[in-house]
RNA sequence: GUCCCGUUCGUCUAGUCUGGUCCAGGACACAGGAUUUUCAUUCCUGCAACAUGGGUUCGAAUCCCAUACGGGACGCCA
Protein backbone atom coordinates (compact mmCIF):
# COMPACT_ATOMS: atom_id res chain seq x y z
CA UNK A 1 0.00 0.00 0.00
CA UNK A 2 1.56 3.24 -1.10
CA UNK A 3 1.35 6.10 1.37
CA UNK A 4 3.10 9.36 0.61
CA UNK A 5 3.08 12.69 2.36
CA UNK A 6 3.73 16.34 1.80
CA UNK A 7 5.02 17.86 5.01
CA UNK A 8 5.39 21.60 4.71
CA UNK A 9 6.41 23.92 7.46
CA UNK A 10 3.98 26.82 7.82
CA UNK A 11 6.26 29.74 7.15
CA UNK A 12 3.62 32.08 5.79
CA UNK A 13 4.61 31.36 2.21
CA UNK A 14 3.99 28.57 -0.23
CA UNK A 15 7.19 28.16 -2.16
CA UNK A 16 7.02 27.02 -5.76
CA UNK A 17 9.52 24.26 -4.98
CA UNK A 18 7.25 23.06 -2.21
CA UNK A 19 4.32 23.09 -4.59
CA UNK A 20 6.27 20.95 -7.04
CA UNK A 21 7.18 18.51 -4.25
CA UNK A 22 3.52 18.36 -3.27
CA UNK A 23 2.58 17.85 -6.90
CA UNK A 24 4.94 14.91 -7.43
CA UNK A 25 3.69 13.29 -4.24
CA UNK A 26 0.12 13.83 -5.32
CA UNK A 27 0.75 12.58 -8.85
CA UNK A 28 2.41 9.45 -7.57
CA UNK A 29 -0.36 8.75 -5.08
CA UNK A 30 -3.00 9.21 -7.75
CA UNK A 31 -1.05 7.16 -10.26
CA UNK A 32 -0.80 4.10 -8.03
CA UNK A 33 -4.07 4.63 -6.20
CA UNK A 34 -2.26 5.25 -2.93
CA UNK A 35 -2.88 7.67 -0.09
CA UNK A 36 -1.69 11.25 -0.08
CA UNK A 37 -1.17 12.62 3.42
CA UNK A 38 -0.78 16.30 4.23
CA UNK A 39 1.09 16.91 7.45
CA UNK A 40 1.91 20.29 8.90
CA UNK A 41 5.36 20.48 10.43
CA UNK A 42 4.79 23.31 12.85
CA UNK A 43 7.38 22.47 15.45
CA UNK A 44 8.44 26.09 15.54
CA UNK A 45 5.84 27.36 17.99
CA UNK A 46 6.79 31.00 17.54
CA UNK A 47 5.02 31.39 14.25
CA UNK A 48 1.42 32.23 13.46
CA UNK A 49 0.59 28.71 12.56
CA UNK A 50 -3.03 29.11 11.66
CA UNK A 51 -2.66 31.81 9.05
CA UNK A 52 0.52 30.31 7.73
CA UNK A 53 -1.16 26.94 7.36
CA UNK A 54 -4.04 28.53 5.50
CA UNK A 55 -1.59 29.92 2.94
CA UNK A 56 -0.48 26.39 2.15
CA UNK A 57 -3.93 24.87 2.19
CA UNK A 58 -5.18 27.64 -0.09
CA UNK A 59 -2.37 27.02 -2.50
CA UNK A 60 -3.00 23.30 -2.49
CA UNK A 61 -6.69 23.81 -3.20
CA UNK A 62 -5.94 26.40 -5.86
CA UNK A 63 -3.73 23.92 -7.68
CA UNK A 64 -6.40 21.27 -7.15
CA UNK A 65 -4.18 18.88 -5.23
CA UNK A 66 -6.52 17.16 -2.82
CA UNK A 67 -5.25 15.20 0.15
CA UNK A 68 -6.71 12.02 1.61
CA UNK A 69 -5.57 12.56 5.16
CA UNK A 70 -4.66 15.78 6.89
CA UNK A 71 -6.08 19.12 7.98
CA UNK A 72 -9.79 19.38 7.36
CA UNK A 73 -10.24 15.77 6.28
CA UNK A 74 -8.82 13.89 9.24
CA UNK A 75 -7.65 10.29 8.99
CA UNK A 76 -6.54 7.34 11.08
CA UNK A 77 -3.06 8.69 11.77
CA UNK A 78 -3.94 12.10 13.12
CA UNK A 79 -3.48 14.63 14.43
CA UNK A 80 -1.79 16.03 11.36
CA UNK A 81 -0.18 18.99 13.05
CA UNK A 82 3.11 18.20 14.71
CA UNK A 83 2.35 20.70 17.43
CA UNK A 84 -0.42 18.33 18.55
CA UNK A 85 1.64 15.17 18.58
CA UNK A 86 3.75 15.63 21.71
CA UNK A 87 2.48 12.43 23.32
CA UNK A 88 3.52 10.41 20.30
CA UNK A 89 6.97 11.96 20.27
CA UNK A 90 7.32 11.11 23.95
CA UNK A 91 6.51 7.47 23.26
CA UNK A 92 9.02 7.26 20.46
CA UNK A 93 11.67 8.94 22.57
CA UNK A 94 11.10 6.21 25.17
CA UNK A 95 11.75 3.56 22.55
CA UNK A 96 15.14 5.09 21.88
CA UNK A 97 15.85 5.50 25.55
CA UNK A 98 15.08 1.83 26.27
CA UNK A 99 17.42 0.84 23.47
CA UNK A 100 20.08 3.13 24.89
CA UNK A 101 20.36 5.11 21.66
CA UNK A 102 20.28 8.53 23.24
CA UNK A 103 22.05 10.61 25.84
CA UNK A 104 21.75 14.06 27.32
CA UNK A 105 24.25 16.85 26.97
CA UNK A 106 23.83 20.54 27.85
CA UNK A 107 20.16 19.87 28.45
CA UNK A 108 19.57 18.61 24.92
CA UNK A 109 18.95 15.02 23.92
CA UNK A 110 21.35 13.55 21.38
CA UNK A 111 20.93 10.51 19.20
CA UNK A 112 23.86 8.11 18.92
CA UNK A 113 24.72 7.39 15.29
CA UNK A 114 26.26 4.10 14.20
CA UNK A 115 28.96 5.68 12.06
CA UNK A 116 28.25 2.93 9.56
CA UNK A 117 27.46 3.81 5.93
CA UNK A 118 23.70 4.11 5.54
CA UNK A 119 21.92 3.00 2.42
CA UNK A 120 19.51 5.51 0.98
CA UNK A 121 17.51 3.50 -1.49
CA UNK A 122 16.43 6.18 -3.91
CA UNK A 123 14.08 5.56 -6.83
CA UNK A 124 15.59 8.47 -8.72
CA UNK A 125 19.26 8.33 -7.78
CA UNK A 126 19.80 4.66 -7.16
CA UNK A 127 21.56 3.34 -4.09
CA UNK A 128 23.28 6.17 -2.28
CA UNK A 129 25.48 5.52 0.71
CA UNK A 130 26.34 8.17 3.22
CA UNK A 131 27.88 7.95 6.66
CA UNK A 132 26.62 10.14 9.45
CA UNK A 133 29.69 11.12 11.42
CA UNK A 134 28.26 13.02 14.35
CA UNK A 135 25.56 12.39 16.92
CA UNK A 136 22.81 14.92 16.52
CA UNK A 137 20.21 16.66 18.64
CA UNK A 138 16.68 15.29 18.59
CA UNK A 139 15.26 17.30 21.51
CA UNK A 140 16.33 20.84 22.24
CA UNK A 141 17.22 21.94 25.74
CA UNK A 142 13.85 23.71 25.84
CA UNK A 143 12.17 20.34 25.45
CA UNK A 144 10.93 20.67 21.88
CA UNK A 145 11.72 17.98 19.31
CA UNK A 146 13.81 18.68 16.24
CA UNK A 147 12.84 18.24 12.59
CA UNK A 148 14.84 15.05 11.96
CA UNK A 149 13.15 13.34 14.86
CA UNK A 150 9.56 14.39 14.30
CA UNK A 151 9.83 13.86 10.59
CA UNK A 152 10.92 10.26 11.00
CA UNK A 153 8.58 9.52 13.89
CA UNK A 154 5.62 10.75 11.88
CA UNK A 155 6.70 8.82 8.81
CA UNK A 156 6.88 5.69 10.96
CA UNK A 157 3.62 6.38 12.76
CA UNK A 158 1.81 7.30 9.56
CA UNK A 159 3.28 4.30 7.75
CA UNK A 160 4.71 6.35 4.94
CA UNK A 161 6.00 4.03 2.24
CA UNK A 162 7.66 6.55 -0.09
CA UNK A 163 9.43 9.71 0.96
CA UNK A 164 9.32 12.07 -2.00
CA UNK A 165 11.06 15.33 -1.25
CA UNK A 166 13.60 17.82 -2.55
CA UNK A 167 17.19 16.83 -3.16
CA UNK A 168 18.31 19.23 -0.48
CA UNK A 169 17.24 16.50 1.93
CA UNK A 170 19.37 13.79 0.42
CA UNK A 171 22.25 14.43 2.80
CA UNK A 172 19.85 14.44 5.73
CA UNK A 173 18.61 11.03 4.76
CA UNK A 174 21.49 9.23 6.44
CA UNK A 175 20.29 10.68 9.74
CA UNK A 176 16.79 9.59 8.96
CA UNK A 177 17.75 6.06 7.97
CA UNK A 178 19.63 5.73 11.26
CA UNK A 179 16.48 6.75 13.10
CA UNK A 180 14.19 4.41 11.17
CA UNK A 181 16.47 1.54 12.05
CA UNK A 182 16.74 2.61 15.68
CA UNK A 183 12.95 2.48 15.93
CA UNK A 184 13.01 -0.94 14.36
CA UNK A 185 10.77 0.42 11.62
CA UNK A 186 10.96 -0.39 7.93
CA UNK A 187 12.95 2.18 5.99
CA UNK A 188 10.81 3.80 3.32
CA UNK A 189 11.77 4.14 -0.32
CA UNK A 190 13.14 7.54 -1.12
CA UNK A 191 12.74 9.74 -4.16
CA UNK A 192 14.81 12.88 -3.99
CA UNK A 193 13.58 15.16 -6.69
CA UNK A 194 15.74 17.80 -8.36
CA UNK A 195 15.60 21.35 -7.12
CA UNK A 196 14.22 24.36 -8.91
CA UNK A 197 16.92 26.90 -9.62
CA UNK A 198 16.58 30.65 -9.96
CA UNK A 199 15.63 31.97 -13.41
CA UNK A 200 18.66 34.21 -13.29
CA UNK A 201 21.76 33.88 -11.20
CA UNK A 202 22.99 30.85 -9.32
CA UNK A 203 21.53 28.71 -6.60
CA UNK A 204 18.13 27.30 -5.85
CA UNK A 205 15.11 29.48 -5.93
CA UNK A 206 14.48 31.08 -2.60
CA UNK A 207 11.39 32.73 -1.28
CA UNK A 208 12.87 36.14 -1.87
CA UNK A 209 13.17 35.57 -5.61
CA UNK A 210 10.63 37.03 -8.01
CA UNK A 211 8.02 34.42 -8.79
CA UNK A 212 9.12 32.03 -6.06
CA UNK A 213 5.74 31.88 -4.37
CA UNK A 214 2.55 30.20 -5.47
CA UNK A 215 0.71 33.27 -4.23
CA UNK A 216 2.53 35.37 -6.83
CA UNK A 217 1.01 33.41 -9.69
CA UNK A 218 -2.39 33.46 -8.17
CA UNK A 219 -2.21 37.20 -7.74
CA UNK A 220 -1.04 37.60 -11.32
CA UNK A 221 -4.09 35.70 -12.52
CA UNK A 222 -2.33 32.69 -13.92
CA UNK A 223 -4.59 29.75 -14.50
CA UNK A 224 -3.80 27.12 -11.88
CA UNK A 225 -4.01 24.37 -14.49
CA UNK A 226 -1.30 26.09 -16.49
CA UNK A 227 1.04 26.49 -13.53
CA UNK A 228 0.44 22.91 -12.52
CA UNK A 229 1.09 21.68 -16.04
CA UNK A 230 4.31 23.67 -16.19
CA UNK A 231 5.42 22.31 -12.83
CA UNK A 232 4.82 18.75 -14.00
CA UNK A 233 7.36 19.33 -16.73
CA UNK A 234 10.06 20.58 -14.40
CA UNK A 235 11.93 17.35 -13.90
CA UNK A 236 9.47 15.03 -15.54
CA UNK A 237 8.25 14.49 -19.08
CA UNK A 238 5.90 12.09 -20.82
CA UNK A 239 8.83 10.97 -23.02
CA UNK A 240 7.12 11.99 -26.19
CA UNK A 241 6.82 15.54 -27.42
CA UNK A 242 3.67 16.45 -25.59
CA UNK A 243 3.79 19.35 -23.17
CA UNK A 244 0.30 20.71 -22.72
CA UNK A 245 -1.67 17.81 -21.44
CA UNK A 246 -4.61 17.17 -19.15
CA UNK A 247 -3.69 16.24 -15.60
CA UNK A 248 -5.46 12.90 -15.95
CA UNK A 249 -2.97 11.98 -18.64
CA UNK A 250 -0.05 13.06 -16.47
CA UNK A 251 -1.41 10.93 -13.64
CA UNK A 252 -1.69 7.97 -15.97
CA UNK A 253 1.93 8.25 -17.11
CA UNK A 254 3.69 9.59 -14.03
CA UNK A 255 6.25 7.43 -12.29
CA UNK A 256 9.05 8.18 -9.87
CA UNK A 257 11.68 6.36 -11.89
CA UNK A 258 11.13 8.75 -14.79
CA UNK A 259 12.01 11.84 -12.83
CA UNK A 260 15.20 13.59 -13.90
CA UNK A 261 18.24 13.76 -11.72
CA UNK A 262 19.43 17.22 -12.56
CA UNK A 263 18.11 20.50 -11.25
CA UNK A 264 15.88 22.64 -13.44
CA UNK A 265 15.88 26.35 -13.96
CA UNK A 266 12.54 28.07 -13.74
CA UNK A 267 11.53 29.71 -17.03
CA UNK A 268 8.78 32.28 -16.65
CA UNK A 269 8.52 32.81 -20.40
CA UNK A 270 7.63 29.20 -20.95
CA UNK A 271 5.11 29.37 -18.15
CA UNK A 272 3.58 32.46 -19.76
CA UNK A 273 3.36 30.63 -23.06
CA UNK A 274 1.65 27.74 -21.39
CA UNK A 275 -0.76 30.02 -19.60
CA UNK A 276 -1.67 31.65 -22.90
CA UNK A 277 -2.38 28.25 -24.38
CA UNK A 278 -4.67 27.39 -21.49
CA UNK A 279 -6.50 30.70 -21.84
CA UNK A 280 -7.08 29.98 -25.53
CA UNK A 281 -8.28 26.48 -24.83
CA UNK A 282 -10.93 27.53 -22.35
CA UNK A 283 -14.52 27.05 -23.41
CA UNK A 284 -16.41 30.30 -23.87
CA UNK A 285 -18.48 29.45 -20.85
CA UNK A 286 -15.39 29.02 -18.67
CA UNK A 287 -13.83 32.12 -20.12
CA UNK A 288 -16.85 34.28 -19.35
CA UNK A 289 -17.11 32.91 -15.85
CA UNK A 290 -13.48 33.56 -15.08
CA UNK A 291 -13.54 36.96 -16.78
CA UNK A 292 -16.47 38.15 -14.71
CA UNK A 293 -14.67 37.45 -11.47
CA UNK A 294 -12.01 39.92 -12.53
CA UNK A 295 -14.14 42.82 -13.69
CA UNK A 296 -14.81 45.68 -11.33
CA UNK A 297 -18.39 45.82 -10.14
CA UNK A 298 -20.29 47.77 -12.75
CA UNK A 299 -23.96 48.26 -13.23
CA UNK A 300 -24.32 47.09 -16.75
CA UNK A 301 -26.44 44.62 -18.57
CA UNK A 302 -25.04 41.11 -18.15
CA UNK A 303 -25.37 40.49 -21.86
CA UNK A 304 -23.20 43.49 -22.62
CA UNK A 305 -20.49 42.13 -20.31
CA UNK A 306 -20.66 38.79 -22.06
CA UNK A 307 -20.30 40.41 -25.46
CA UNK A 308 -17.31 42.43 -24.29
CA UNK A 309 -15.57 39.41 -22.83
CA UNK A 310 -16.39 37.20 -25.77
CA UNK A 311 -14.30 39.26 -28.18
CA UNK A 312 -11.28 39.15 -25.87
CA UNK A 313 -10.44 35.48 -25.69
CA UNK A 314 -8.80 35.20 -29.09
CA UNK A 315 -6.19 37.77 -28.13
CA UNK A 316 -5.80 37.49 -24.41
CA UNK A 317 -2.65 35.78 -23.19
CA UNK A 318 -3.22 36.24 -19.53
CA UNK A 319 -6.11 37.31 -17.36
CA UNK A 320 -3.79 39.88 -15.87
CA UNK A 321 -4.29 41.81 -19.11
CA UNK A 322 -8.05 41.64 -19.01
CA UNK A 323 -8.74 44.87 -17.25
CA UNK A 324 -6.55 46.78 -19.65
CA UNK A 325 -8.42 45.08 -22.48
CA UNK A 326 -11.90 45.95 -21.37
CA UNK A 327 -12.12 48.72 -18.80
CA UNK A 328 -12.99 51.43 -21.38
CA UNK A 329 -16.06 49.47 -22.41
CA UNK A 330 -17.56 50.41 -19.07
CA UNK A 331 -16.19 53.89 -18.61
CA UNK A 332 -17.01 56.87 -20.81
CA UNK A 333 -14.30 58.91 -19.08
CA UNK A 334 -11.48 56.54 -19.89
CA UNK A 335 -8.06 58.14 -20.14
CA UNK A 336 -5.91 58.36 -23.25
CA UNK A 337 -2.49 56.77 -22.99
CA UNK A 338 -0.23 59.82 -23.27
CA UNK A 339 2.75 58.15 -24.84
CA UNK A 340 0.71 56.50 -27.54
CA UNK A 341 -0.95 59.83 -28.31
CA UNK A 342 2.41 61.27 -29.28
CA UNK A 343 3.14 58.34 -31.56
CA UNK A 344 -0.18 58.66 -33.33
CA UNK A 345 0.39 62.23 -34.34
CA UNK A 346 2.27 61.14 -37.40
CA UNK A 347 -0.81 59.39 -38.75
CA UNK A 348 -2.71 62.66 -38.87
CA UNK A 349 -5.36 61.33 -36.53
CA UNK A 350 -7.90 64.09 -37.00
CA UNK A 351 -8.07 63.46 -40.73
CA UNK A 352 -8.39 59.68 -40.24
CA UNK A 353 -11.15 60.07 -37.71
CA UNK A 354 -13.09 62.53 -39.84
CA UNK A 355 -12.84 60.29 -42.87
CA UNK A 356 -14.02 57.35 -40.83
CA UNK A 357 -16.85 59.32 -39.26
CA UNK A 358 -18.09 60.36 -42.66
CA UNK A 359 -17.90 56.80 -43.89
CA UNK A 360 -20.00 55.31 -41.11
CA UNK A 361 -22.63 58.01 -41.28
CA UNK A 362 -24.66 56.23 -43.90
CA UNK A 363 -23.53 52.75 -43.10
CA UNK A 364 -26.35 50.27 -43.09
CA UNK A 365 -25.72 47.51 -40.65
CA UNK A 366 -23.11 48.42 -37.99
CA UNK A 367 -21.47 45.04 -38.37
CA UNK A 368 -17.99 43.62 -38.28
CA UNK A 369 -18.10 42.90 -42.02
CA UNK A 370 -19.36 46.32 -43.01
CA UNK A 371 -16.83 48.10 -40.83
CA UNK A 372 -14.02 46.11 -42.30
CA UNK A 373 -15.29 46.97 -45.75
CA UNK A 374 -15.28 50.70 -45.02
CA UNK A 375 -11.75 50.71 -43.68
CA UNK A 376 -10.52 48.84 -46.72
CA UNK A 377 -12.30 51.28 -49.01
CA UNK A 378 -11.01 54.31 -47.16
CA UNK A 379 -7.47 53.03 -47.29
CA UNK A 380 -7.79 52.53 -51.01
CA UNK A 381 -9.46 55.84 -51.62
CA UNK A 382 -6.86 57.91 -49.77
CA UNK A 383 -3.86 55.70 -50.45
CA UNK A 384 -3.25 55.01 -46.80
CA UNK A 385 -2.51 51.74 -45.01
CA UNK A 386 -5.46 50.15 -43.24
CA UNK A 387 -3.24 50.02 -40.19
CA UNK A 388 -3.25 53.80 -39.95
CA UNK A 389 -7.01 53.85 -39.58
CA UNK A 390 -7.00 50.93 -37.23
CA UNK A 391 -4.33 52.39 -34.98
CA UNK A 392 -5.93 55.78 -34.82
CA UNK A 393 -9.48 54.72 -34.37
CA UNK A 394 -8.74 52.04 -31.83
CA UNK A 395 -6.94 54.67 -29.83
CA UNK A 396 -9.77 57.14 -30.21
CA UNK A 397 -12.28 54.56 -29.00
CA UNK A 398 -10.28 53.08 -26.17
CA UNK A 399 -7.31 55.26 -25.32
CA UNK A 400 -5.21 52.15 -25.84
CA UNK A 401 -3.03 50.68 -28.53
CA UNK A 402 -3.90 47.11 -27.68
CA UNK A 403 -7.14 45.31 -27.10
CA UNK A 404 -9.61 42.95 -28.66
CA UNK A 405 -10.18 42.71 -32.39
CA UNK A 406 -10.70 46.18 -33.80
CA UNK A 407 -13.61 45.30 -36.04
CA UNK A 408 -15.34 43.26 -33.38
CA UNK A 409 -15.13 45.88 -30.67
CA UNK A 410 -17.14 48.50 -32.53
CA UNK A 411 -20.38 46.58 -32.92
CA UNK A 412 -20.17 45.76 -29.23
CA UNK A 413 -19.81 49.44 -28.34
CA UNK A 414 -22.61 50.35 -30.67
CA UNK A 415 -22.88 52.99 -33.35
CA UNK A 416 -23.90 55.80 -31.06
CA UNK A 417 -21.10 55.35 -28.57
CA UNK A 418 -18.53 54.97 -31.31
CA UNK A 419 -19.63 58.26 -32.82
CA UNK A 420 -19.53 60.01 -29.49
CA UNK A 421 -16.10 58.75 -28.64
CA UNK A 422 -14.70 59.68 -32.00
CA UNK A 423 -15.92 63.23 -31.55
CA UNK A 424 -14.44 63.39 -28.09
CA UNK A 425 -11.15 62.08 -29.48
CA UNK A 426 -11.14 64.83 -32.07
CA UNK A 427 -10.94 67.34 -29.24
CA UNK A 428 -8.45 65.28 -27.22
CA UNK A 429 -6.08 64.90 -30.12
CA UNK A 430 -5.89 68.63 -30.82
C1' G B 1 37.03 22.40 4.14
C1' U B 2 34.29 17.46 4.41
C1' C B 3 30.44 14.53 2.42
C1' C B 4 26.43 13.68 -1.19
C1' C B 5 24.09 14.56 -6.04
C1' G B 6 24.37 16.12 -10.96
C1' U B 7 26.40 17.73 -16.23
C1' U B 8 22.50 17.04 -24.11
C1' C B 9 20.81 23.76 -27.84
C1' G B 10 20.41 30.35 -23.86
C1' U B 11 16.17 27.49 -20.97
C1' C B 12 12.89 22.92 -20.17
C1' U B 13 13.65 18.30 -22.20
C1' A B 14 13.77 13.27 -25.78
C1' G B 15 17.52 9.83 -26.55
C1' U B 16 21.53 6.94 -21.80
C1' C B 17 19.42 1.36 -18.20
C1' U B 18 18.91 -2.59 -23.30
C1' G B 19 26.23 1.06 -27.47
C1' G B 20 24.98 1.25 -34.12
C1' U B 21 18.24 3.61 -36.77
C1' C B 22 21.33 10.58 -33.45
C1' C B 23 26.42 14.53 -38.55
C1' A B 24 21.19 14.29 -31.85
C1' G B 25 14.36 15.14 -31.94
C1' G B 26 10.52 18.52 -29.61
C1' A B 27 9.14 22.96 -26.89
C1' C B 28 10.15 28.05 -24.97
C1' A B 29 13.16 32.14 -26.12
C1' C B 30 15.61 34.64 -30.10
C1' A B 31 16.17 36.10 -35.59
C1' G B 32 14.02 36.36 -40.47
C1' G B 33 9.61 35.74 -43.55
C1' A B 34 4.20 34.88 -44.85
C1' U B 35 -0.97 35.61 -43.66
C1' U B 36 -3.85 39.00 -40.89
C1' U B 37 -7.04 43.48 -38.32
C1' U B 38 -2.75 47.54 -35.59
C1' C B 39 -0.86 45.16 -30.96
C1' A B 40 -1.85 39.82 -30.77
C1' U B 41 -2.73 35.11 -33.04
C1' U B 42 -1.50 31.46 -36.73
C1' C B 43 2.01 29.41 -40.19
C1' C B 44 6.96 28.74 -42.41
C1' U B 45 12.28 29.09 -42.12
C1' G B 46 16.63 29.78 -39.39
C1' C B 47 19.99 29.85 -35.07
C1' A B 48 21.64 26.62 -31.43
C1' A B 49 23.89 21.22 -27.48
C1' C B 50 26.14 15.47 -26.24
C1' A B 51 31.44 19.78 -20.19
C1' U B 52 36.86 18.18 -20.99
C1' G B 53 40.46 14.32 -21.21
C1' G B 54 41.47 9.28 -21.13
C1' G B 55 39.89 4.30 -21.68
C1' U B 56 36.57 -0.22 -23.34
C1' U B 57 34.62 -1.39 -28.33
C1' C B 58 34.52 -2.70 -35.20
C1' G B 59 31.43 1.37 -33.32
C1' A B 60 29.96 5.72 -27.51
C1' A B 61 25.62 11.21 -26.25
C1' U B 62 24.91 6.17 -24.51
C1' C B 63 29.62 1.74 -20.57
C1' C B 64 34.23 2.82 -17.13
C1' C B 65 37.81 6.33 -14.90
C1' A B 66 39.77 11.14 -13.98
C1' U B 67 39.37 16.40 -14.20
C1' A B 68 36.49 20.70 -14.52
C1' C B 69 32.10 23.01 -13.59
C1' G B 70 27.17 23.33 -11.27
C1' G B 71 23.93 22.12 -7.12
C1' G B 72 23.00 20.52 -2.15
C1' A B 73 24.07 19.21 2.98
C1' C B 74 27.16 19.80 7.02
C1' G B 75 22.14 24.20 13.16
C1' C B 76 19.49 23.04 19.98
C1' C B 77 16.03 25.96 11.22
C1' A B 78 12.63 23.02 8.62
Amino acid sequence: MVRVRFAPSPTGFFHIGGARTALFNWLYARHVGGTFVLRIEDTDRERHVEEATEVILDGMRWLAMDWDEGPGVGGACGPYFQSQRDAIYGEYLDILRKKDKIYEKDGAIYFRVSREPQLIDDLIRGQVYRTEEKDFVIFRSNGTPVFHFVNVVDDVAMEISHVIRGEDHLSNSSKHVELFKAFGAPVPKFAHIPLILKTNGSGKMSKRDEGALVEDYRRKQFLPEALRNYLCLLGWSPKDDREIMPIEEVIRLFDLGDINKNNARFDDKKLAHMNAAYVKNMSMEQFLKKGKTLLPQVEVDEKYIDRVLAICQEKLRSFAELEHFVSYFFDENFAYDGEAKVHLKKHDPAARINEFLAAIENLGDFSEENLEKIVTELAEKYGIKTGDYIHTIRFALSGRTVGPSFYRMMPVMGRERVGKRLKRALEELE
